[in-house]
DNA sequence: CCTGAAACGTCGACGGG
DNA sequence: CCCGTCGACGTTTCAGG
């Protein structure tokens, strides 16, 4: 699967502004509207845009508490279970299989520290879970919803 | 700060589709699409929302590389400074200073191992890091945009 | 908050490079 | 194959109630 130019410069348009009309867009990147949304539904079709969604202040939404948890476990829980299990946690927003000690790495959006811990108990209970180790965000420092990829030279 | 339930299904609903008429959303929640509207630029001009973007499938477009790197400075960096000289890498996607023994936690999206080694190198020359401790994602068992704010009891 | 009407955007069908 | 133009339809947006 291999991409245009143009249908990079059409992502990453589309990812500082996911509203913007495929007219604009068009006038932007040099087609006309109905091209501009034919290449869009095509990157649909196989896959390489899974969507569209809202960008919001999660703090200011009240979600203050951002942690990273690390779970170690006993054995090697089927990564098919651990996704099923984790991902009924509302509060996990992220979750993936890593390298080094940890079996599994969280990244967990709670209201505030009470919650938190709430949270964390849940995720002990899981029996194959035999601890975990928290590490607490301080800061946001960057936050992209994906990485740059103009070929640098900005600033 | 605070938000209406209203508000709340319609982030909720934006949230599962950004490109959601406010003519559908408000048949959803009972509004007719001008309120709707009013209440999105509203939850806008508060910075509650803070814009819309396009979901990709970073792997299939060549971000096969996908891992978090500790940082570990001499002295302590103003998070100022910190945030401009990652931000300046575009492979960052997201970086925020931590509780624990490391200084920051940066999550890194590169092309591929080689790419991201020299990603690696680029963060290691700052001079004020001491080391970098690598944990490459093996693979995603969740990724959400937001917590899910649904009561539980869905399943 | 809703309703209406004008401006705007979307999206299929069709023809040309 | 991918593009542009056109026209019907749906949506946004602002006025007024």
């Amino acid at each position: 699967m291999t991409l245009d130019p143009l249908d990079e410069r059409i992502i990453g348009i589309l990812g500082r502004d996911g509203r913007r009309s495929y007219a604009r867009i068009g006038h932007e990147v040099g087609l006309s509207a109905p091209a501009v949304k034919r290449r869009v539904d095509r990157l649909l079709d196989t896959g390489a845009i899974t969507g569209f969604t809202v960008v919001v202040d999660e703090t200011r939404l009240g979600w203050q508490t951002d942690a990273y948890v690390e779970l170690y476990c006993t054995g090697q829980p089927q990564p098919g279970q651990l996704a099923r299990d984790v991902g009924r946690v509302p509060e996990v927003v992220s979750a993936c299989t890593v390298t080094g000690d940890a079996d599994a790495l969280l990244r967990i959006r709670a209201r505030d520290v009470r919650d938190f811990e709430r949270v964390l108990d849940e995720l002990a209970q899981l029996d194959y879970v035999a601890r975990t180790k928290t590490t607490l965000v301080l800061s946001h420092l960057v936050d992209r919803p994906r990485p740059d990829s103009r070929k640098n030279g900005s600033r």
